[in-house]
RNA sequence: GGCCCUAUCGUCUAGUGGCUAGGACAGCGCCCUCUCACGGCGUAAACAGGGGUUCGACUCCCCUUGGGGCUACCA
């Protein structure tokens, strides 16, 4: 049988790190199979579900190149067929309607917690009688029970191995607030099994989930997925991953310039590892590769460091044509006019971004010259006659490059390269530099001289003049 | 508190009874170099503790300790 995993999200707030991973090994998984990845919207939740989270969720997959294979389902549009199971666990007995207030809950909760014990429902409203249940149903607020069996549950999970629950601690669990509105545990248990899943991949915060789930299946004579519980994503603090620490959302990481390909070989590598071992991991590759037995155990924490490396490397890496469209979004439109220009721009500053928009602070020089101290051209030091002089020296050589010489970056390079052999490199390219770009940390002169132009270089080289004369 | 999961450098991890415990990020140092960045080289840094099992344990078992998750009319 081919398998089938989903992807769950509640659209109750924008995708987590936690829940990408989550994602993404599930489509990892069934890519791997050859099987099917479904996408499933869990708004069960009515008050906390908007359209516009589900949207982000569908959003970011795709920018992450997720993708699912069946229409999403939505399950606020499948409330027909919980209420079918509901009724029928009703009618076998398997659940009841449990009337009590949530103050009387609350307050047998804190007594059970108080004398140590695991805090679960009495089962008051168990004997109600079906009928006289049924009627008051009718008017009384009330919600429904799953009759929990009192024996132990055991499953082999894909990652941690036998696992094993006492049923017994659970108490009869809510399952929903009423016929039309069901809750998470019994929502998925009959999800499951309608949409034939057969492998449950999913975060460790839900292993404690598993076996009542298992309980239900059992009870409505479902067949039992593999389960496979992922270590969680940790915070600095140890702690699952929270908005507390970073902005965790996949679009907040959007948004601050990371590339998809980063976010995803970042991912991919949190918790679980290739079998050659690197850190570079294409998608083709992992799809390739993946397998349970190297999915770690224990919780991971979210190294930003090493994102940003990965996001680096991927920058640094990408053709300059490609990377000028991404950071396009980022920057001020008037740079991409002239096109070709702006490609060599990134082409020459890729290797110092580390997210997208951080052209916008580095090159911005490219395209208008920012003030600077008349100080900052002085090279270690050296005497302001000297500095002048050789900067009046290349602005020769430059407006001397023969026009039978094309405007080349090896052209430029080789008379400049030799104006500084003979005067000294940090004498003239520093300043030459400065001059250009009006910065302390640049790229070197012969580039930015090469995108400039001659004209315009030969300018600021004589903006550079003035300000030496103004300096003591 | 109860139940469950878990434990190798600061972090992500390799390791499946015999290794000088390897790699990567971050750190530090050096080289390249007008600056920044890239790159190269190098360095420091870990098997939580205690019992077993075994000729031999990071590897297997138990306990302790630490960390985490769950314990909702959230998912």
């Amino acid at each position: 049988m081919t398998p089938r995993v989903r992807f769950a999200p509640s659209p109750t707030g924008y995708l987590s790190i936690g829940n990408v991973r989550t994602a993404l090994f599930n489509w990892i998984f069934a890519r791997h199979e050859g099987g099917k990845f479904l996408l499933r919207i869990e708004d069960t939740d009515k008050e906390r579900s908007k359209k516009e989270y589900e949207e982000s969720i569908i959003d970011g997959l795709t920018w992450l190149g997720i993708d699912w294979d069946e229409e999403p389902e939505r399950q606020s549009d499948r409330l027909a067929i919980y209420e079918k199971y509901l009724k029928r666990l009703l009618d076998e007995g398997r659940a009841y309607f449990c009337f009590c207030t949530p103050d009387e809950l609350e307050a047998e909760r804190q007594a059970q917690l108080s004398q140590g014990l695991q805090p679960k429902y009495g089962g008051r409203c168990r004997s109600i009688p079906k009928e006289e249940a049924a009627r008051r149903a009718e008017k009384e607020s009330h919600v429904i029970r799953f009759k929990m069996p009192s024996h132990t549950v055991s499953f082999t999970d894909l990652v941690r191995g036998k696992v094993t629950f006492d049923l017994d601690l659970m108490g009869d669990i809510i399952i929903a607030k009423g016929l039309d509105a069901p809750l998470y545990n019994f929502a998925v248990v009959i999800d499951d099994e309608e949409m034939a899943i057969t492998h449950v991949i999913r975060g460790e915060d839900h292993l404690s989930n598993t076996p009542k789930q298992i309980a239900m299946q059992e009870v409505l004579g479902f067949k039992t997925p593999v389960y496979a519980h992922l270590p969680l994503i940790l915070g600095p603090d140890k702690k699952k991953l929270s908005k507390r620490y970073l902005d965790a959302s996949l679009k907040d990481f959007k948004e601050r310039g990371y590339l998809p390909e980063a976010m995803l070989n970042f991912m991919v590598l949190l918790g679980w590892h290739p079998t050659v071992d690197k850190e570079i991991v294409s998608m083709d590759e992992a799809v390739k590769d993946f397998n349970f037995k190297k999915v770690q155990k224990s919780g991971a924490v979210f190294n930003q460091e090493k994102l940003e490396w990965l996001n680096a490397y991927y920058l640094k890496n990408l053709p300059a044509d490609v990377l000028a469209k991404q950071i396009a979004p980022f920057i001020p439109p008037e740079w991409v006019k002239d096109e070709k220009k702006f490609k060599e721009v990134v082409d020459l500053e890729k290797e110092r971004l580390r997210h997208l928009p951080d052209l916008k602070e580095l090159a911005g020089f490219f395209f208008a010259l920012p003030d600077y101290q008349p100080s900052l051209l002085i090279w270690k030091g050296a005497p302001k006659s000297v500095i002048a002089d050789n900067l009046s020296f290349v602005a020769n050589v430059v407006r001397g490059i023969p026009n039978h010489e094309r405007w080349s970056r090896d052209a430029i390079e080789k008379y400049i390269m030799s104006v500084a052999a003979e005067k000294g490199r940090g004498e003239v390219l520093w300043p030459l530099r400065v001059a250009l770009s009006g910065k302390d940390a640049s790229p070197g002169p012969v580039e930015i001289l090469y995108i400039l132009g001659k004209e315009e270089s030969l300018r600021r080289i004589e903006t550079a003049l003035g300000k030496l004369d103004l300096l003591q």
